[in-house]
DNA sequence: TCGTATCATTTGTGATCACAGTTTAACAAA
DNA sequence: TTTGTTAAACTGTGATCACAAATGATACGA
């Protein structure tokens, strides 16, 4: 007999995978700004963990560049500049333009199903008078990625996940600080397009009307003015341009020990 | 007075990066073969560190997925399969495909110099009567960086490599069973018209020459049956399908301990 | 011959310590 | 007030040890 269908590959549980979870929420739900500073020692005592599986945890995270270290032996969220972030939205587009094509050509019934719910609460949260925007960015993750799981692609998948986690403070840097409530409305047009080019099974359609949307965000973050300035020597290096300083007053990894 | 444009931005050496460095040339040039078993004791007495820096390097790579770690604490080199090697080779056309269009409406005549160059030197190597297959896959690796770099997108160029550290093995894999002297020169083939196109700044026809490059030898590398069959229930899974055995003989880290 | 139990070995994980380099702040001198 | 110096605290890195889980080989029993 085959238990194959049964079974699920388990993954061992560690803790160094329990801090990487803790940490990605925090930086994906900006809790923690960029330019914050962390430490190996905060962090564990915050966690309540040694340092070890904080060092794996912080390596990882490095390695995805959604940590830096700097040369001076500083860990802190990285800033980005603006052409660092126009880089990172051109291969959001082409990667989850693939995901989003790939969905199109493949989805079916339960799956445009899954796909309409995550519309219908994004819809219902950005239609109340003062919607809760962390919660708003959540929501919207949550529909982009019932879409992209319908491609059948789980490293795209994964890439993906990535490329969200290193914009994610930024995006939750914009929306604290107010006022976004413009785009969201044109964002919500561009995910009916989306759907009914999925509901068509229209795959150039889809990943244009997707494109329109993380273009048009990514317009409205620049315009902002949140990012760092362009460094010409440094601009694609691991040295963050120094523009955001440290929060005030809550200097250290206080964001980990709040939670 | 601005040194910006002087110094370079200076990156701490640890012990870590180090053997990083030499587990992803060992995983790149295919001296370590896929479903070969490591462990960090092992590779750490041939390196002639401890066991510290790597873990870290090892996790690292157990974050790009270019080792993995089962549930039974086992290390090794992941196995493929093959809708595992079609996916990855999906995002690689659309992301080197990205890379290739910039470079194209980018590049300028130094930067086609370099280009030109490495394509000589690796139609030099394949026009040999009995070309050097680990010294023509490095050549064939130089010349679509040299591509890629023209694109100037250095986020991207890092993913791209993070791809090929992830399809070294298999490639070399591969090519070490020789008989692979047919594709290469298709690619050959194929390299002739990403240059024409790239001479042309013609965007859209270098992407597409690179595709078919791609394309070809993925098509190749699957009819050749080295890669490990789909597993239905685990097929994405950190769980690779069992078919490659240890290599005989020589099981732990062999290949580590002869560098 | 086959199945079961047992023990020594090896595995990655986590904790703790030592260390060199860096930052910070206090203090002293101009 | 500004500048230079010094000492204490803190940084990530690396080494070493302890530990539970898993493997492999051997012995025992049917």
């Amino acid at each position: 007999m085959d238990l194959s269908t049964l079974v699920t590959p388990l993954t061992r549980q560690t803790l160094s995978g329990d801090v990487y979870k803790q940490l990605s929420d925090l930086l994906m739900s900006g809790r923690v700004m960029p330019g914050e500073q962390l430490s190996l020692r905060t962090i564990a005592e915050s966690l309540g963990v040694s340092v070890m599986p904080v060092r794996e945890a912080v390596h990882r995270l490095l390695s995805e560049k959604a940590l830096v270290l700097l040369p001076n032996r500083i860990l802190r969220v990285p800033t980005m500049t603006v052409s660092q972030f126009r880089e990172i939205t051109a291969i959001r587009v082409t990667l989850e333009g693939l995901a989003t094509a790939r969905a199109a050509a493949l989805v079916d019934e339960t799956g445009l199903q899954e796909i309409e719910a995550a519309h219908e609460r994004f819809s219902r949260e950005i239609s109340l008078k003062r919607p809760n925007e962390s919660h708003l960015i959540a929501l919207n993750k949550e529909l982009h990625f019932a879409i992209y799981r319908q491609a059948g692609m789980p490293m795209l998948l994964e890439m993906i996940e990535s490329l969200w986690l290193r914009i994610g403070p930024i995006l939750n840097y914009d929306f604290r600080s107010g006022s976004a409530r413009v785009t969201e409305h044109v964002s919500a047009d561009h995910h009916d397009r989306i759907l009914t080019a999925l509901k068509q099974k229209d795959a150039a359609a889809a990943s244009m009307a997707l494109a329109g949307d993380l273009n048009g965000a990514a317009d409205f973050i620049v315009s902002a003015g949140v990012l760092a300035a362009d460094d010409l020597a440094f601009g694609t290096s691991a040295r963050p341009a120094a523009s955001v300083p440290p929060a005030k007053g809550a200097k250290r990894a206080s964001a980990v020990a709040a939670d």
